[in-house]
DNA sequence: ACGCTTATAGTGTATATGCACGTTGCTGCG
DNA sequence: CGCAGCAACGTGCATATACACTATAAGCGT
């Protein structure tokens, strides 16, 4: 089963995954949020969600556990859900300490890209297409 | 900062490694083990490594991590940590119905493999390439 | 033999993630 | 109108992951 270990793509892609996220947030230390934290505030600050259904779907992850995630954020002060809204969807928007937060790890994140994209041995775009097809959740993609 | 969400390594590799898992969660389910558990078997099988710092670097995991999402697997009986070892190393093995286990998850594994590598629009070892230098932990690989 | 250093491992605490399941508000159909 | 069904959300439970810190065993130097 030698073919597992050589060759399984959860494997290496969790692995790959675990190494990547450890430099982030190592990075981002400073600012007190994980690179998880980090981007999900630029997804919020950038689309606006009316629910959380819809920002889950862009970023691949299980709706429940996005919902959790946000808690962090929530507690700090960073995101605020809003239950004024259209009957069951809450729509989720960054708060003007979120944008501060935002703004001061913004400097450091690029440090950790550069850092990250010196190791590619391949075209950045070639990676992007690469993480992203692996991304796609099903044919519909 | 949209540069954020097109470019940041971190995001997709933490989005693929969310939509591959869940596929090769899916398709062990029957088994009862985790794509996560799956690989550690293996590693474990193949390795007999005779302490977990070892097996942690192999994977690119934190070593504490790891001995915590190994007693899944303990509880399970599936692997033994040998107390009788030299001094304060303590070697993990794969016990016989963990190898029963392994076998029976085999060729669940392999579907998922094909349907994974099905969706790879470049060679497979573009992509090995690539996942296995983001994994690198620093200069020494 | 004693203590310093190193190697190995575990705990406390927090975040991240997913599935099964339950809840609640709309919406349309009979 | 009343209920069936769907859409949006949360909880319970389990696993996965990391960092800071602690504990203990070996080995070594004096």
């Amino acid at each position: 089963m030698d073919e597992v270990g050589d060759r399984c793509l959860a494997l290496r892609t969790l692995s790959a995954a675990r190494a990547v996220t450890r430099r982030y947030d190592a990075a981002l230390r400073p600012t007190g949020l994980s690179i998880t934290q980090f981007t999900l505030l630029v997804a919020i600050e950038s689309l606006k969600p009316d629910a959380i259904t819809s920002l889950a779907e862009v970023l691949c992850i299980e709706r429940t556990a996005l919902s959790r995630t946000l808690r962090p954020l929530e507690a700090k002060g960073l995101v605020e859900r809003q239950e004024e809204a259209v009957g069951r969807a809450k729509p989720i928007r960054v708060t003007a300490p979120g944008r501060r937060a935002l703004a001061a790890a913004y400097p450091l994140w690029r440090e950790a890209q550069r850092d990250t994209e010196a190791r590619l041995t391949q075209p950045h775009a070639e990676a992007a297409r690469l993480l992203y097809t692996l991304r796609a959740e099903g044919p519909k993609y």
